[in-house]
DNA sequence: TTGTAGGCGTTATCAC
DNA sequence: GTGATAACGCCTACAA
């Protein structure tokens, strides 16, 4: 391969000048650019990008942690990030955090000591203390749908509570007040804020929240066919049910199948998240949008800004669900 | 951050000496061993990647071009690579061609200037002429499911033209008789193979291949839907379909529902690679698994044993499919 | 506008 | 077994 050496030889200027066509972050004259130009393309040459990385202390690479690499959430999420970190030249590491804390650190780790300029990481295991220590480390790190009180400037996170909000609250205008809710795990902010907007679009419409229409589930498909499992042996009466992912709507969805329910007429069902296959099932699934390819665009948008001083970049931290109408919920009574 | 040659001065040693401690491909006593390594830990030093690699003409990253970052059949691919590679400390660049020649020859350039040490690349648009001639460059190129005769050493790839023939088997083996067939794009070798292997087993149960009963897709559900509206309009016959996929399958199960067929019962379906929600659609898709993560890991492999030297790594380039029996196929008159 | 020279943090090749 | 010292390929003051 050739180098910067036989290029300033063969164009007969020196180093320099050639690093400064390279990167034309400096004057030359359009002779001389003219002459190097030739002597790289003549010579077929391309910079060493570990070269540049040593001598520029910038690897132009930025680590992306995310809980699993397969998986229609984190899918959308990373190709929302890439996109627009390709588009101005870096490239992203991508690791997987498997949701445990031991191994978002360890991936965290990793990336960290592959120098990246920059983290864009979606941790569910970790503290909010970790983190924040983790952040005053030389590597600025951002996260994604995650929301931390000191350093909220590097996060990018959906309005759960809207959401939340507005699922129940398309049930109540189709007529339902007996409203079951399988919600995600507690510990995780999101499901407690999602639960929270169910909580506020009941007590808007003066519906008691009922502590035996409630349960935990897992945001997999097993917690959906489970949730509901535990609401019919309960015989509390019902006519509508929220998801709080579309995992478990999907879920509860066979689970009502295989019990004989007609679909939606005999249990209207929303979801949560808008993943691609809510559309392939059946009944199709009325569901609350999370724009994750969005949100990973504006996060890499925060890493060009921040990191790569690429100015003029307007950012939203903050974004808002909405509701996707398909044909999972049904009027009461129709 | 500390440096090997604070460390070196730290321990009392030299350079070399802290270099042989941290790759130990060298005899160093056990004395200075300990001196180094207490050094070390007292700096919190580490090494810079970006120098070892300068350094060393090795990144220890390898680059992947799939066709898209989300989607079930590639998020199974890439966790699998990812999890085969990190599991020996290397890590992987991944970048999306979206399936055209113009982008896949511009992932793979771009993958390359960065460094990386060996690429595994699933590509559709380039020719194989090009991917021969790619291949005469210094980085090492592996290829995901697909077979280049002169390169077939560096390939993972599919026995596609049996799971063809055993899609179509477990259909007639269901009594059926009258099969439809909604292939993939026929440039696509995979396409080609999946329909010789159904056409294989009509022969061998001597039913003629009806040309009225094919028809060319595009991989998607809508290819599903236009495929079956196209048999539907045609009026030939048919009881049972096979799809080259399961996007297609799921389009054509849409398509079928809507037009007040029941499902399995009027219709017998089946699909090709078993991704993930094959078994949230209703009814569950019978379909033919197609061992994405498994090959991913092969591949990553491949990768170990030939660029990072890891011996005692048995290769498997070819990969079965196999039969997964759900719920949707029915027996002929049943 | 252009050139010189030192430095980025390692690895690798020699001697000793 | 250990230590100098020259690469690795490029960037960037500083000088001219």
């Amino acid at each position: 391969m050739a180098t910067i050496y036989e290029v300033s030889s063969l164009a007969g200027v020196s180093l320099a000048t050639v690093s400064r066509v390279i990167n034309n972050n400096a004057r030359v004259s359009d002779k001389t650019r003219q002459k190097v130009e030739k002597a790289m393309s003549e010579l077929g040459y391309r910079p060493n990008s570990i070269a540049q990385s040593l001598a520029s202390n910038c690897t132009n690479s930025v680590g992306i942690l995310v809980s699993e690499l397969h998986g229609p959430f984190f899918g959308q999420m990373m190709a929302g990030i890439e996109a627009e970190l390709r588009a101005a030249g870096k490239h992203v590491i991508i690791t997987p955090g498997h949701s445990e804390e031991d191994k978002e650190k360890e991936g965290i780790d990793f990336l960290i000591s592959r120098n990246c300029d920059a983290l864009i990481i979606h941790v569910e295991g970790l503290t909010d203390e970790y983190l924040i220590e983790l952040s005053k480390g030389k590597t600025p790190i951002y996260f994604m749908s995650r929301i931390i009180p000191d350093l909220k400037e590097n996060c990018i996170y959906l309005d759960n509570e809207l959401g939340g909000y507005l699922a129940t609250k398309a049930l109540i205008e189709h007529g339902h007040t007996n409203i079951a809710y399988i919600g995600g795990p507690q510990f995780k902010p999101d499901s407690q804020n999602r639960l929270t907007g169910h909580k506020r679009a009941l007590a808007e419409h003066k519906i008691p929240f009922n502590d035996t229409l409630y349960v935990e589930g897992d945001f997999k498909e097993t917690g959906g066919k489970k949730g509901l499992k535990h609401f019919l042996n309960a015989k509390t009466p019902f006519t509508a049910l929220v998801c709080a992912n579309d995992e478990m709507a999907s879920g509860a969805m066979t689970y009502a199948r295989e019990h004989d329910f007609s679909l939606p007429k005999d249990l209207s069902i929303i979801g949560f998240d808008n993943i691609i296959f809510s559309r392939h099932i059946y009944p199709k699934l009325t569901t609350i949008n999370n724009p994750v390819d969005e949100m990973g665009k504006m996060a890499a948008k925060l890493v060009l800004k921040n990191v790569y001083h690429h100015k003029d970049l307007i950012i939203n931290h903050s974004f808002d669900p909405a509701l996707i109408e398909r044909d999972s919920i049904a009027y009461l009574g129709k």
